[in-house]
DNA sequence: AATCTTATCAACCGCAAATGG
DNA sequence: CCCATTTGCGGTTGATAAGAT
């Protein structure tokens, strides 16, 4: 990268060549810029060269205002609480780091996306680092935790009718002991999976670290903390693997899974 | 003490949307 | 409505600091 110096650029319809001064701002800019704004206001950043004297072009202007001169930034490091906050709203938007920094009040989109990228991409990424997974996968889930709940009264509805139906199959029993070996053999080989095939069959698809093999682990009787672990620790590395991704599309099966976990 | 690796963050770039003449 | 300019956003880079070997 080469800050130092300055570039050639063109100004207007090209007749005007200026020369703009890039890297590290300095105090006396500094200075300039604020200056700039207390008479100016904020916008109009091509006009600061020409009204404030600074060899700089518009967009370096602004973008050392919003994200290190502005008087109402909040200096210091990002709190847990705002840490809270940036998981579960990248959780739900991704990475529109400006949108996110919009419920960080004094705190910038390029502050937010530097933040949980040296802080949890990398960290995501590494299999080893349990305890930080298992704060992502909280923050999920608490996310989604009303989802669960009505998930769960689903679930509940479910197996009162499941319930009325072995109720059924009890009388059936008493009326005829071959009827109800039948009816065992039937609903055996229609039970349900735990989770869905479908989404099975996703989870592998979509997720590298998962293996058809674990992807079955999610649908069969294996305790329910390791399952969700995969399941949590698959959703998270499809930031790595399938960044083109769309937000609607992982929503929609953090949606699916979530109940299950 | 020297070297290597990793983390942090300021500032750049390209692109797309918004704005204005 | 069109076109040029400006603004805003997200991705990326590289200097530097801090930690590890």
């Amino acid at each position: 990268m080469y800050w130092g110096g300055v570039m050639t650029g063109h100004m207007g319809r090209g007749f005007t060549e200026e020369l703009w001064r890039k890297g590290p701002w300095t105090a006396e800019e500094d200075r300039l810029l604020i200056e700039y704004v207390r008479l100016h206001g904020e916008g109009r950043w091509n006009s600061v060269s020409r009204l404030a004297g600074l060899k700089r072009n518009g967009k370096s202007c602004r973008l050392r205002w919003v994200n290190y001169l502005r008087p109402d930034l909040k200096r210091g490091q990002i709190t847990p609480q705002e840490e809270s906050i940036i998981l579960e709203l990248h959780a739900r938007w991704g990475n529109r780091w400006s949108t996110i920094a919009r419920s960080l009040p004094g705190r910038t989109d390029n502050e937010i996306k530097n933040y949980w990228r040296t802080h949890f991409k990398k960290k995501a990424k590494s299999p080893s680092d349990a305890a930080e997974k298992a704060r992502n996968r909280l923050l999920r889930k608490q996310q989604f935790h009303q989802q669960q709940q009505q998930q769960q009264q689903q679930l509940l509805q479910q197996q009162q009718m499941q319930q009325q139906q072995q109720q059924q199959q009890q009388m059936q029993f008493n009326l005829d002991l071959k009827g109800i070996m039948a009816l065992l053999e039937e609903n055996n080989s229609q039970r349900v999976p735990y989770i869905s095939q479908a989404i099975r069959q996703d989870m592998v698809n979509m997720c590298p670290n998962t293996t058809e093999e674990q992807g079955y682990l999610y649908s069969s009787a294996v305790p329910e903390a390791s399952a969700e672990e995969i399941l949590w620790d698959g959703l998270w590395n499809m930031d790595e693997a399938h960044g083109n991704l769309s937000v609607a599309n992982k929503a929609g099966l953090y949606n699916l899974v979530a109940p299950f976990c």
